[in-house]
DNA sequence: TGAAATACCTTGACAGACGAGGTATAATGT
DNA sequence: ACATTATACCTCGTCTGTCAAGGTATTTCA
């Protein structure tokens, strides 16, 4: 892990989501699913992934029920609700306009600049 | 304030450090210029500036002084050091990797995500 | 005279991230 | 046979950054 977590803090929700746009999965599967489209550069914490589970459960997000697997470990999956898609959507435009800012913001090599 | 705080979180310093490039400043001036940078979308709020400025004046990163101003409001003036010179790069290089991968992970269509 | 702007600061609370710990099952290696 | 690793879930307590709310003091302007 290479990234400060602060820098992703906020996102964690959207990330989530975003896994869940294009079907049901569980938490432990997503969480690798970051791994990989990061080509190992970042993952999320367990404790910081349960935790955001069931954040995004309490505010009807998302909902769960438990996988009917013969074998192997017990999964509980997640399904995106309308109101999930619907947050998922403010969020990229959020994230769309805070890049924006952040990046006039940390790169500033005008001549007057507070 | 349009965005929510906790996708600027994390940021706050390489901003100050940003504004500091280019010469020394106070914080209320700082923060105007974050204001004006962003066309009033953004500025920090009091006590996040001043716990900011403080916690960077305690790693090292900048350093202050009173102006001699004979007239008008004290102000306490902050001064980039060398080793915040070599944080606002890190930090610059840690907003580019970061920036990538949110990019990567909340914005994901494919049929194989987890 | 009194409000607003400038400019500084602290305290306490809150939320999200996470280290450290726990449970249980299945697969793999020796 | 036995140990280790991987899968998969979870909680508790701590830490850190943000912020609401409060404060001080000066200057400007109506």
């Amino acid at each position: 892990m290479s990234i400060t977590s602060d820098l992703i803090r906020g996102h964690t929700d959207t990330i989530i989501l975003a896994s869940l746009i294009n079907g049901d999965s569980y938490a432990y599967r997503i969480n690798r699913g970051i791994y990989d489209a990061t080509s190992g550069r970042y993952e999320l914490k367990e404790a910081t992934l349960y935790t955001a589970f069931k954040r995004l459960e309490e505010s009807g997000c998302i909902c769960s029920y438990w996988g009917d697997e013969e074998t192997g470990a017990r999964r509980r999956y997640y399904s995106i609700t309308n109101r999930g898609r619907e947050t998922y959507k403010k969020l990229i435009n959020e994230w769309s306009e805070a890049k924006e800012l952040i990046e006039r913001l940390v790169i500033r090599d005008t001549a007057d600049n507070g």
